[in-house]
DNA sequence: GTCTATAGCTGGATAGAC
DNA sequence: GTCTATCCAGCTATAGAC
């Protein structure tokens, strides 16, 4: 086999294949334009437009539209759950005090919010990819958050349960899926509070948010058992 | 003008068109299919077969598939605001009270779960139709969302705030932003906790939900001011 | 006024040249 | 291995017969 051309591409260690590139390229605007405008929202053909690739080149790489929706959570979702059981962790070391809810519900959101990329910019674009996956395919959605998330979040949930002895397994439950809604809604960002408050409160932050979640939460955890049971 | 058939079509009181009953058919076949699919998942052909109605009747009635929703929406919305306003009216008529925060978040809850309709199964359906709504198409929803709900969303706050004199507005704006997520969470159901609990958790169960939501989101906004500001 | 037929697009997936 | 050209299904919206 004779090289076309030695130009521009230098002999990248494990690197075998030419066509890598460009399945890095139409991966990485997948999820920028997943993350911005949702899933179903979005065409292959105008993501390979913006990638510079064409269909062939998807097919070949990924197979379906599906196919690829997978492989561009795949990439970062696991390492957001590792950072969440490794933040966990850190947390349990220590000996118990009063702050110890705040900081299990921080180790939780910060890693969803910000975690699973290099940077916190590309963390808060997979958890828009993430929040957005949820509430427009909510099929595949279970299917590919189940494998990868169930395992950190049953423990948290142990964990909660654990700092908070008086509740019930049920009230940790209706708080855990309670959080999980505050933090979908946080970060999908349907606008309505910036629109109630000519953005005096704007959850797009997900800084101040963090800030604002975490103590507001820990209240909710705090609420008393629930007097009730059906 | 000759009429072709008097059969079973009764002289009804204030109906002048006859295509009203068709008209009444493709709203109430929209209501339901866009909240068990969702808004964009739903073409007009699929609501239209289900109706027993064509294109061209959608058309004459409606304009365009926007419209629909719009027309879907208003039916009921208004009856779900006025309703928030009502209740909130007689919560606010009794002596303060330990349970004055669970009365109002009850009184803005309920109508949004089941209310706009005259039974409560068709209330349930119109605010599955709404979170659809939010999370399909947020721009639209915006627009829809804002002119019915923003002045009965106001008063809640209001009295929220009133309710709790420690808390600063941005505060309130906060905690009320986590009370519409969760709500809007526990609507659409995109299962997560069934699925982490083994459905021993089922938020779908809008009743139960209620009862555990509004002491969870009573002890949410009686957690300490936040002490953050950016 | 009602409906059949279709225009005009856009989508995902693929065959086949090179 | 890569890309052009195309298939075929589905959508909204509308023209035109009756």
């Amino acid at each position: 086999m004779v090289q076309k051309s030695a130009l521009a591409r230098p002999p990248a260690s494990g690197m075998a294949k030419a066509g890598e590139a460009t399945r890095q390229a139409i991966i990485d605007t997948a999820e920028k334009m997943f993350s911005d405008q949702g899933i179903t929202a979005v065409s292959l053909r105008s993501i390979l437009a913006e990638a510079g690739a064409n269909t062939a080149a998807a097919h070949y790489h990924f197979g379906s539209k599906e196919n690829l929706i997978a492989e561009v959570f795949a990439r970062r979702a696991k390492r957001v759950a590792d950072e969440r059981m490794d933040r966990l962790g850190e947390v349990l070391k220590r000996d118990d005090d009063a702050t110890l809810l705040e900081e299990i519900i921080r180790a939780f959101i910060e890693p969803g919010f910000f975690g699973g990329a290099d940077t916190r910019e590309a963390g808060e674009q997979f958890a828009r990819l993430r929040a957005r996956l949820t509430t427009d395919d909510s099929e595949l959605a279970g299917r590919l958050l189940s494998d990868v998330f169930d395992e950190s979040s049953h423990r948290y949930m142990k964990a909660l349960s654990d700092a908070l002895p008086d509740l019930s397994k049920i009230d940790v439950q209706w708080r855990f899926h309670a959080l999980l809604g505050v933090m979908v809604y946080t970060v999908t960002g349907p606008g309505r509070i910036q629109s109630l408050t000519d953005n005096a409160c704007d959850p797009s932050d997900l800084h101040t948010a963090v800030e604002h979640l975490v103590p507001t939460l820990a209240g909710m955890f705090r609420a008393p058992p629930t007097l009730f049971t059906t």
